[in-house]
Parts: C-alpha cells; structure tokens; sequence
DNA sequence: TCTGGGGTCCTAGGACCC
DNA sequence: TCTGGGGTCCTAGGACCC
C-alpha cells in the first residue's frame, strides 16, 4: 500500500509557527513580487480570498477582514520542508519516502501489515505534528492516485476523518471515487476536465475509474493516460526507477519588480538569472548545451490578454559548459536580439537545457588549458555565495543597482536558517 | 502516371503538477 | 496601477540516414 502525506495549507502554516497569535486567524501568502496568492489558511479558503488570484483583487476583502498577509520567504519554507522530510524519513527509513514536492512525500507501506495502517497512518501524523509544529494529511491506498484521492478526502471531511483516510477496500475506494469529480483527480487538469464532461459525459472519478485503458491513451494523452486509468482500477503502475536526481532542464524566470524599458537593466536581469542558473547546473554536477532567453512585454491591451507576448530565442554551444562566464555572452547576446526600443517589459527567463553530466562533456579541440582554474573560480564563487547568501560574488554584467528586483513588501524573518533573525522569546 | 520501408534524432507545443 | 516560478512527460512532425 502506498500513502500520500502533504502539510496542510504549507506556507500559510509555515509563517503561523512563528506567529501563534495568527492560530484560528486568516492568513495568505504571496508569490513573488507580490503578484498573487499561493497559500491560504482555513479562514482565509473561507472569506473566499481565491487560490492564485491575484492581491490586488483580493486586497478589499483581505483589508476588511484584517487578513494577514506574507510575501514568500523560502528560506524559512525550504528549511521546515527538510524537518518534515527528515522526520519522515527517520519514522519509515530513507528508502521509503520520495520526496514529491516541498509539502508533499509518497510513502512506501508495504512494509506493514495492511490492518495495522489506520493505527499506523495516525502514528505517522501525530508524530510529525508534535516533531516539527506542521500540520499533515494522510492518504493511504493501493495505488498513487488512488491515495491521492484519499488525502484530499480525509482533508475535505476533516471532522469525519481527522486529516486520516484509508482505503483498504474496494468499497471504500469506489466510495470515494464517487465523491471526487474528474477535476480533482491527480493527473487531470482542466482541458481533459473539459473534454471528458462535454464529450464523454464523465464526472466523476468512479465512471472514470470504469473507462478503458484504450479510452484512456486516445483521449487523456497517450500512455500517461493508460497510467491513470489503471491507477483508478487499482493497479499500481510500475515507475522506472531512475533516480530523477538530475534534471532534464533547468529555468530561472522573473518578474521585474516594475516594468523596464531599457536594455542595460534587461541585460543585468538575464546575466544574473543566467548566474543562478549556471549555479543550479553546478549543484547537479551537469553541463549544458542549450541556452535559451525570453523576455515578456508588458501589454498595454488590457481586455484582450493581460500575459503579454512572449519573445525567446536560443543558442546551442559549441561545447555544453557550466562557467556563468560562457553562459552570459550568449544570454545576452539574444537580449540584444530581442530587445525593441520603445517597449515595456515586464518579465524575462533564462532556460538550460541538453543537459548532460559534466564529466563526459564532449571532448572538443579548441577547449583551452585554462578550464581547470575556471573550474576552480566557479567553485569558490558557489561556496562564498552558498554560505552567505544574497550573492556576495557576482559577476560584473548582473549590475549592482537592480532596480528591476522583485517586490517583497511583507517578508517575514529567516527564524530558522539566520542568527541575527532568531525567534525571540520574550 | 508511377515514387519503399525502416529507423533515429531533434524541436515545438500541449497537457499536467505543486 | 497591480496576475509566480519552477518542473515533468508525451506526441507529432520534420530532417536525415541506409
């Protein structure tokens, strides 16, 4: 059986660790710069403050009902994010947990006698809550989506389940499989929703869970949707186990903090999401070959579409490299290609990708001696910056002003990972 | 008028997730 | 006035090869 636990409303709950005054209070956090809501509390769900709406909107309502609000701080949610990993993983061992996203892990209960999860399902949340302060919902199942289904059952009728739900039988599940509509099912989002309901006349999880697997590779994406459909039956899809350790494409993308129309300041945005990048790259021990950059006007058509257009281009290398150095020539290199004089731009992104490891680059005659002292500077460069953060070492062509920084109005304390920003008990 | 059969690699784009 | 930032997987189609 395989279970799925995730911390309820996690950043929200995050910042009231912190802030016990805010227990029973609603609370939000915000994306960067502010931009819209990504967390909210009970209450907040309650007053009906959307979930990825935009503040500004919500802002009325967050005024009148003196909702407390946070910009996102991931300092502090990266490190209670490891504290709930790391309990878990000491609760069930390493290899029994994957971890799935910052709030989220799968957890491997075969291990257990399968009359036993309830009790044990239960133990697993009472000690995580008392470990680290993070509320957490359980779902245990035979299959992912399955358990998925059940977590979010168990959190949806909370005072009937207590954050717990098991579904052990095939009663229970096709139960809850008739509560969840296809919407709610893990892996379908709303184009499928859409297309299932108006096409197919599917609404809820159980007709689903009864389609074909030949229904599910037409229509819901190929083999992604066989993989569903036998996971609502029941049967667990076997995972190619090849440790994702490494990723496939790495991107660091931004707003402006307020739109920018000139080109130095794009130019100084784009050298230091490639630095950051390049330093992601590093982390994994990989090289890329492809570099690409996009930047995003800001539109001045309101009624049409407030995205704006979305202008890119990339270079492949000749050699695939993990030097910031040989990543910002280009990076900049396609800004100058973009950029229009005369436009506003309200965002801009930089993307690696044909990434391979780094100790296989291929070999390439005109790489210079000089690699290995490059390779040195890249090192200490990461090391200073990793342990003092806030990028004490950057290179020249990431500016120094950075007018176009992201806005962060109400950003909590680093309580966890900065002496100098302790909790203070008084 | 008629134009093989099989394969690989790459990219763009669509759909999804948290 | 003001709408996040990362990722994944899959398919289709084009270019190219023998």
């Amino acid at each position: 059986m395989k279970a799925i636990i995730d911390c309820n409303n996690f950043y929200c709950s995050c910042e009231r660790l912190f802030k016990p005054k805010l227990d029973k209070k609603p609370v939000v956090v915000l994306s960067n710069n502010d931009g819209c809501i990504i967390s909210r509390s009970n209450e907040a769900k309650k007053l009906g403050v959307e979930m990825a709406g935009p503040y500004f909107k919500a802002k009325p309502l967050i005024e009148k009902y003196d909702v407390a609000v946070f910009s996102s701080n991931y300092n502090l949610y990266g490190d209670l994010s490891w504290r709930v990993m790391e309990t878990l993983r000491i609760l069930l061992g390493k290899n029994n947990v994957e971890v799935y996203s910052v709030d989220e892990a799968f957890l491997d209960l075969s291990i257990f006698p399968e009359n036993e999860l309830q009790t044990i399902a239960e133990k697993i949340k009472e000690t995580v809550e008392m470990w680290t302060g993070i509320k957490v919902s359980i779902g245990v199942a035979p299959t992912k989506v399955l358990a998925k289904v059940a977590n979010r059952l168990s959190k949806k009728y909370v005072s009937t389940y207590n954050g717990v739900m098991v579904l052990d039988n095939e009663e229970k599940i096709n139960h809850a499989l008739k509560h969840t509509q296809i919407s709610e099912i893990w892996g379908v989002g709303r184009q499928y929703a859409e297309k299932l309901s108006q096409l197919f006349c599917i609404y809820d999880a159980l007709q689903l869970s009864r389609m074909s697997e030949e229904f599910g590779r037409t229509h819901l994406g190929g083999v992604t949707g066989v993989r569903l459909i036998k996971e609502l039956k029941g049967e667990p899809v076997k995972e190619t186990d090849d440790e994702l350790v490494s990723k496939k494409m790495i991107a660091t993308t931004r707003m402006f903090g307020s739109p920018v129309s000139d080109i130095a300041s794009i130019k100084e945005a784009v050298a230091t999401y490639t630095s950051r990048a390049a330093e992601k790259l590093r982390r994994q021990h990989g090289a890329a070959k492809t570099i690409s950059v996009f930047v995003v006007t800001k539109e001045e058509n309101h009624n049409v579409d407030y995205r704006g257009a979305t202008l890119g281009d990339s270079v492949t290398l000749p050699a695939a490299t993990s030097f910031t150095n040989e990543l910002i020539k280009p990076a900049v290199a396609i800004v100058d290609r973009l950029f229009k004089n005369g436009t506003q731009y309200k965002k801009a992104g930089v993307m690696l990708s044909g990434i391979v490891p780094d100790n296989s680059i291929q070999a390439n005659l005109f790489l210079s001696e000089t690699k290995n002292c490059e390779r040195k500077l890249m090192d200490m460069i990461d090391n200073v910056n990793f342990s003092q953060r806030n990028d004490v070492l950057k290179f020249a062509a990431s500016g120094t002003v950075r007018n176009w920084k992201m806005q962060q109005n109400h950003i909590s304390p680093r309580y966890t990972t900065r002496w100098n920003e302790l909790y203070e008990v008084s």
